[in-house]
DNA sequence: CGCTATGTTGATCCATATCAATAAGTGTGG
DNA sequence: CCACACTTATTGATATGGATCAACATAGCG
């Protein structure tokens, strides 16, 4: 097996700490495979089977109820996907597809609970990660119950600005999944962008203008509680 | 300081299977104390001075956003709540105020953090913990996104039955805060009970009676991928 | 190229919020 | 213990955010 993307997964925060040996048995169960765009990885409610991990590519995690389908996050190099369903061995809650031309660590489960309970770097490790993503999710929720679709999409669009450091920048994502992502139609996104004119944005295909970053903040209210995902 | 609480806490799952000398050292620190019913006990943004556990009464986290309030979750006894934001030391998210007369348990986070870096059975504990929370809050944006507030509450109603094992009980909360946890205004929730009328539910003030389990759980569909909070 | 998926726009419908008025509880102090 | 004040719940009328349906435009892509 290639060694080439080992190094990238032993820079995560979630295997950085964790002893050499426990890294690499990991690494010998693992195997990495590369996948063709709009590939369904997991399905939610499976059983968990392996940890994931994306070398390259994007991932998109959604969940459908009912006929209805949603986009709930997407996962971009170098983190990892479904974490807590491997560690509580419990169903997966989201399905999860490729985006585009991937390359994914499959790491058994049972392997990271086994390294689990006996590496503590590790564990601790873990925490801090699951930490994480439980902030992020309640910060969507809060996102979610507040906000209207437009404030949602005024402050998604700053966060991207505040990413790239510029007033203008490109869509990550297609418009459509956007939408589904920012809890919206495709249709209602189209009139959220129109709706946002008025302060300051122009949008021309996938390309962003804030022309007014002032504005657009002053409507958007952003708040770092909500907002800022990196705490 | 008072044993008597002691060993509630101890019982929990997050500190159950720690060192008793590390459960001994988080206890020295901590404190009891009792709250009267609406006091505000955290507020969002604020450092995370204290893990609290609920000993008795009951706590609402909820969140505020330019003006509009929106209740996130109920604890309940006995059980923890702002673990994340104590690990990482990061702001809290919610805020947090009782509900009834309550008596909380306010451990020190720097003691948490400290206890965490030496014992690894409480550092895999809060690992079971967090993905249990991760995992709920998953379930609830998937509620969220994917289900009319009308389906939500016939969900609700039909979880709640479970519990109580029985067609019929009391609501836990006032109709106010139910509203607001699950997204919907107080008119509408007046409106969707009547609204669950035809499938056989039967509303007299706080008391609901399910008299038709069959049709509300076809109208409700509910899925152990949402509403089973226990896995 | 032409096929297919995505995006836009307009018309309309529906769910839910808002506003307003009333009723029903609930707690407090005289 | 009752009367008053205050909060909560209900109901009706209306407004609005957002979804749906339909038509068309556009952009990727084999």
């Amino acid at each position: 097996m290639s060694e080439s993307y080992e190094e990238g997964v032993r820079q995560l925060p979630l295997f950085a700490e964790m002893g050499q040996a426990h890294f690499e048995a990991l690494m010998r169960g693992a195997y990495v495979q590369n996948f063709p765009p709009r590939i369904d990885l997991i399905t939610e409610g499976e059983a968990p089977d392996f940890l994931h991990v994306v070398v390259s590519g994007s991932v998109d995690l959604f969940s459908s109820w009912n006929g209805r389908e949603t986009s709930l996050a997407t996962v971009y190099p170098v983190s990892t996907f479904i974490l807590a369903a491997t560690i509580k061995d419990a169903p997966y809650l989201m399905s999860a597809r490729t985006l585009e031309k991937s390359r994914i660590v499959l790491v058994p489960s049972e392997d990271v609970r086994a390294v689990f309970d006996k590496d503590n770097a590790f564990a601790r490790a873990i925490v801090t990660e699951l930490s994480q993503c439980y902030r992020v999710v309640v910060k969507n929720t809060k996102n979610l119950k507040l906000r209207t679709s437009l404030e949602r999409l005024a402050n998604y669009l700053l966060r991207q600005s505040q990413r790239t450091g510029l007033g203008e920048f490109d869509l990550t994502m297609e418009k459509r999944r956007l939408a589904s992502f920012l809890g919206m139609t495709p249709e209602n996104l189209s009139r959220a962008f129109k709706g946002l004119e008025p302060h300051g944005v122009t949008v021309t295909g996938s390309h962003i203008l804030i022309s007014d970053p002032e504005s657009l903040t002053r409507f958007a209210k952003p708040s770092a509680l909500i907002d800022d995902h990196s705490t």
